[in-house]
DNA sequence: CCTACCGATCGGTAGG
DNA sequence: CCTACCGATCGGTAGG
């Protein structure tokens, strides 16, 4: 009788890539070897290029599979209703949770994308341009003069992905600051600057004169 | 007769350096290689290990060199004058400028730290809490309440790097906005928000109610 | 400052 | 004739 596929295959597959999150994440894609994936996986070479036909596959599919579960929040948010800052502060709060639930994956995306083929890298910053369209949507639905002014609002966005992807290099969720006050932080600083934070030695009582105005 | 330096060594070095911080930059510091160096400075691979011991030495180097010339940039600031908001305008536009005027050397900086041997890295991780703690200051006596919170104004320095930081994945020098713009827009969100800037289509006549206060 | 090499390890594939 | 998986090793190249 003909053998047919593991029943396990998909779970397979995705421990795989898991252990390549980590060990991209740790080492680089340059600096991980096929042999340590497989060292980590418990298992043989050979059954790693059985389930993925290269290297650079493994890497494609860490980062594709994380920024399809981007690309999917943030669809499923743009159905939503509420003010444009509700849902800036909601999207970006998701953005943070979902960084800091698969943070190997997030780093990877960032920090390894150039070793990917170029015709695999354009189809992950198709994905990317689509999260940027959607911040930039709001912000000019938040600053109507900013939608006149692409170039503007163009930066801007990117401004904002800077502060919530360079968490990467510093945030730690178990800090003193939770994932939800840094998103909070963030926003808030994007739409009314450090005058609009709501400061420790403010919650005492003197309430802050520009909170007043939103 | 015993053979003297070269009076070129210096040069040779620098040379060798600025060559290896765009290759470092342009593919990694795993996926460079000291032949493919060689090759870029017209020589041999024995001739870089005549002048560097090693390749994680010449990392150094760049990376060193680099985050120097950025903290003599902060201490020479350190002593001037005028207000907290102009001080901090004046330094994001000078870290812009360094930015700008070493791209590679600063993307090898952000991208390639964790290469480096755990001693040599903190080297170069105390030379950066140096820049943050500047920008840490003036953001206090920007927003004196910020002071008593320390881990928020740890968390508020963060975000502002990560804005500028961010830059090197999607700013040009030769765009829409130059290298100036770029750094008032960072330092206007952080001091005000997207509801301090001066938008385009503001500028025909619209005053901006938000910056009467400032 | 070069060519000639080293011990080791790389990504990927062979036969069974 | 298929897919699943192993131990061993391929041709090249790495840093030194």
């Amino acid at each position: 009788m003909a053998r047919t596929q593991a029943s396990d295959y998909d779970q397979r597959r995705e421990a795989i890539l898991d252990h390549a999150a980590e060990l991209f994440a740790r080492k680089g894609f340059n600096g991980a070897s096929i042999a340590e994936l497989a060292a980590a996986c418990k298992t043989s070479k050979s059954l790693i290029y059985h389930y993925y036909p290269s290297k650079e596959d493994i890497l494609y599919e860490v980062m594709a599979s994380h920024v399809e579960a981007l690309a999917e929040m943030v669809e499923t948010l743009e159905k939503g209703s509420g003010s444009p800052r509700a849902q800036l502060d909601e999207l970006i709060g998701r953005f943070i949770a979902l960084y800091m639930g698969a943070k190997s994956r997030q780093k990877v995306l960032l920090d390894e994308l150039e070793y990917l083929p170029d015709a695999r890298r354009e189809a992950i910053v198709g994905q990317q341009r689509q999260l940027v369209a959607a911040v930039s949507k709001l912000l000019a639905d938040i600053h109507p003069a900013l939608a006149n002014d692409k170039k503007q609002l163009t930066a801007v966005t990117m401004l904002l992905f800077g502060m919530i992807n360079w968490t990467k290099n510093w945030f730690h969720a178990d800090g003193a600051i939770s994932p939800q006050q840094l998103a909070k932080l963030a926003t808030t600083i994007m739409l009314d600057g450090v005058g609009g934070l709501d400061v420790a030695s403010l919650k005492t009582g003197v309430p802050n004169p520009r909170m007043r105005q939103i």
